[in-house]
RNA sequence: GGUGGAGUGGCUGAGCGGCCCAAAGCAGCAGCCUGCAAAGCUGUCAAACCACGGGUUCAAAUCCCGUCUCCACCUCCA
């Protein structure tokens, strides 16, 4: 059986099929690059990892669209307050976004487009929208341009909601003929900078929030994908709004709607308005970023996840206990070409279930040990293999192995040849005491039969 | 008011009609290894039965009904 991903437009596990074979399609909501990620944004920036290398272990060639949206209220407003020219600021936010992903392990997008550079394409997607009979000019006269959800019956499809149920703007405002019309453009507002408007047909004015994402997938991807991801607080409206401008335009858009659970912690969801997110700096007080994305990967996607102050430092445990497995195994053997366990793949098909696919791993590992410790050679080598299959689709990091200087490995090396001579000796005062010096010195000893590996902490 | 989701061992967290008297990890305990440790490994422990009360079924954590609690979205948010 094959992959299988939930839809949550139709709120099915539906079988996964490319519209082209052997293609996919994937656009994924990026950040709004108004501040500093926390835990919730590297998360949903793992599923999509997570997503598309499984794609690809399965041998698919993925394409994967991840916007960056540089302009936008929050944007201008931060940066005003931070007294600081708003395209230096969401930049410099941009590459915080960047340089975490790239800690994390998660591999760049194919594209990474930002909204300030598709204007265009925006405004042709607005006039079309406007001569379809979907969009107006604000009724005010100013250069607002917004979606008439009136016109759109199936507007509220993807989140299974009516119109006259949603609570909407508390009344029509800025032109609006309806309070729940979205805005495409905005009118540039006296006191925002110059820069921060582009001359469009209707007067000068930046995008509203969702039109980019309409215009940068079907630029990027066509009328139709395979996948749109993003976190589950994009559904509404994000999500909606964008499929309505599209599906209004005649574009069949995304086949399946992916939606990532969020990161809460003390059960409340953790977000930038909230004020209760974990910067990357507290997490890295915690845990590695192996131990992060190994913790990120322990729940499955439409799961919450509740960061507490355990989270981290079990899942380094856990790690470890990978890493052990791995660092002996290959003292012995060395990894081969291995198939993925079929349990294995069993888990990453079904709507990728990490922690089962995870659990898999750990059994492979137990069973790995006992063969290490019986001397079953060949039998270590297909566990380790597999174990290093597993681990390459999962993307975990095992602690990349610091690099320590030639004269302080030599001096560790020297001391433990003194301490394994004193032990030949039985002078074991003096072994214990080398040992204490390494053990000052931060470096952890671990004897194995024939000899004596080490390890720096912290 | 509307739309979704969740309640499983000390903690995290899978399972969503029979293989479940419930995976995996962490923590606990014991043993192995060791000169002794550390580290590591192995085993084991754990839920008077999966929020509670009914029901359907030969069979339910898993389906249905009711109740309680919690969360998310309907305003910017991954």
């Amino acid at each position: 059986m094959g992959l299988e991903l939930f839809d949550s437009k139709t709120q099915t596990v539906r079988e996964f099929t490319p519209l082209q074979p052997g293609l996919v399609s994937m656009y994924v909501c990026g950040p709004t690059v108004q501040s500093a990620p926390h835990l919730g944004h590297l998360r949903s920036a793992l599923v999509y990892d997570l997503l598309r290398r499984w794609l690809e272990a399965n041998g698919y060639q993925v394409t994967v669209v991840r916007n960056v949206t540089d302009i936008d209220d929050k944007v201008l407003v931060n940066a005003a307050e931070a007294n600081r020219d708003w395209q230096e600021f969401a930049l410099e936010v941009e590459s915080t976004f960047n340089s975490a992903h790239t800690s994390l392990g998660i591999s760049e997008p194919t594209r990474s487009p930002r909204a300030t550079e598709h204007i265009a394409d925006m405004i042709a997607l607005v006039e079309s929208l406007i001569s379809k009979g979907h969009a107006y000019q604000a009724e005010d006269g100013t250069a607002n341009v917004f979606f008439d959800t009136s016109s759109w019956p199936s507007y509220g499809e993807l989140t299974n909601q009516k119109l006259e149920n949603m609570e909407g703007e508390v009344e029509a405002s800025f032109g609006r003929r309806n309070v729940n019309d979205f805005a495409l453009f905005k009118a540039h507002k006296p006191g925002e900078p110059e820069s921060a408007s582009w001359q469009t047909p209707w007067g000068m004015a930046r995008p509203g929030w969702h039109i980019e994402c309409s215009a940068m997938a079907k630029h990027f991807l066509g009328t139709e994908f395979d996948i749109h991801g993003g976190g589950l607080d994009l559904r509404f409206p994000h999500h909606e709004n964008e499929l309505a401008q599209s599906s209004a335009n005649g574009d069949d858009f995304a086949n399946f709607w992916f939606h990532n659970a969020l990161v809460t912690i003390q059960g409340q969801k953790m977000s930038k308005s909230l004020g209760n997110g974990v910067s990357v700096e507290e997490l890295l007080i915690a845990g590695s970023w192996a131990a992060i994305r190994y913790w990120l990967s322990s729940a499955q996607y439409r799961s919450n996840l509740d960061y507490t102050a355990n989270s981290l430092s079990d899942a380094q445990a856990a790690l470890d206990r990978i890493g052990g497995f791995v660092k002996r195994a290959k003292l012995v053997t060395s990894v081969v070409k291995a198939q993925l366990p079929e349990g294995f793949v069993r888990a990453m098909n079904a709507d990728l279930n990490i922690p089962a696919a995870i659990a898999v791993l750990h059994e492979t590992i137990r069973a790995g040990n006992i063969a290490l410790d019986a001397q079953e050679i060949a039998s270590v080598t297909e566990h380790l293999s597999e174990v290093s299959a597993m681990l390459d689709v999962l993307g975990l990091m095992l602690g990349q192995p610091k690099e320590f200087s030639a004269e302080l490995t030599a001096k560790i090396e020297k001391l433990i040849g003194l301490r394994s001579e004193a032990k030949g000796s039985k002078d074991f005062a003096k072994a214990d005491q080398i040992r204490a010096e390494l053990t000052d010195l931060g470096v952890t000893l671990e004897d194995l039969p024939n000899q004596t590996i080490w390890s720096i902490n912290g």
